[in-house]
DNA sequence: GAGCTCTTTTACGGTACGTAGAAATATTGG
DNA sequence: CCAATATTTCTACGTACCGTAAAAGAGCTC
């Protein structure tokens, strides 16, 4: 799966907070205000990037209206979860991996995983 | 975290799997002997991979012995326990994300998952 | 100290990404 | 319908990472 430079998850995460799908110009105004970096993007920039998403299989892009419009082709959580399959692998050491995982994580979210584990029982 | 290239990730794997410390000697036989490439690689460049994954922190060179000796810094397992905290992040969504993860793993893996998390209740 | 082994230095080509100007194309106000 | 404006595409440059390895330096051995 392919990884993120830092222009790119910014993009990701707007698409993938907006609800709507977003413009080349909505994505520089946005980017400006995230952090009063006050760095104001070209337009053009956005673009390339957005035609990289594009062609990472990331955003969606609308041909048909004239400012084209973008928007995340899957969800953060799904797009996360291709990335913790990838981070896996199908090597055998899955579960030996998930064991020291999940020693890592909170009492909370072990409990959490329980829960989510109990309602996907069925599977 | 460091992602790897192909080599290096090779050289990682020889490394984990090895219960010595190896050297570039070594490495640059074992990998010659993988998947019947017989492609025989330059000695420079093997200490070059590995030179890369000491600064990653990935390898721990034994500066002592005359041809040094290089080790993996952590097992397989902590290092991709590692890639897998990085690709979930410090976001709110891990609860979305675990969710959605667990639907997509096996009822075989989800039994292992309920043991191994019976196992570290105490936590 | 001459030769061998091993390490360090330097380097080149490819790819990914941030960045954006220039050029092409489309829209729109008159 | 045309000129001005908005939008997209094309091209490009700098940096960084990675595979690759020659060249140069350093240490050991006889």
């Amino acid at each position: 799966m392919a990884s993120l430079g830092d222009l790119e998850r910014s993009v990701m995460d707007l698409l993938w907070d907006s609800a709507e799908p977003l413009t080349a110009n909505d994505l520089r105004d946005d980017l400006a205000a995230l952090g009063t970096d006050a760095k104001e993007l070209a337009v053009t920039t956005v673009l390339t990037v957005l035609a990289r998403l594009e062609k990472k299989g990331l955003v969606i892009r609308e041909r048909t209206t004239r400012p084209h419009r973008y928007t995340a082709s899957s969800t953060r959580e799904d797009h996360t979860v291709g990335l913790l399959n990838d981070a896996l692998g199908t090597a055998q050491d899955r579960e030996a991996v998930l064991a020291r995982f999940i020693g890592g994580i909170s009492a909370d979210e072990a409990a959490s995983l329980r829960a989510i584990l109990d309602t996907v029982k069925s599977a």
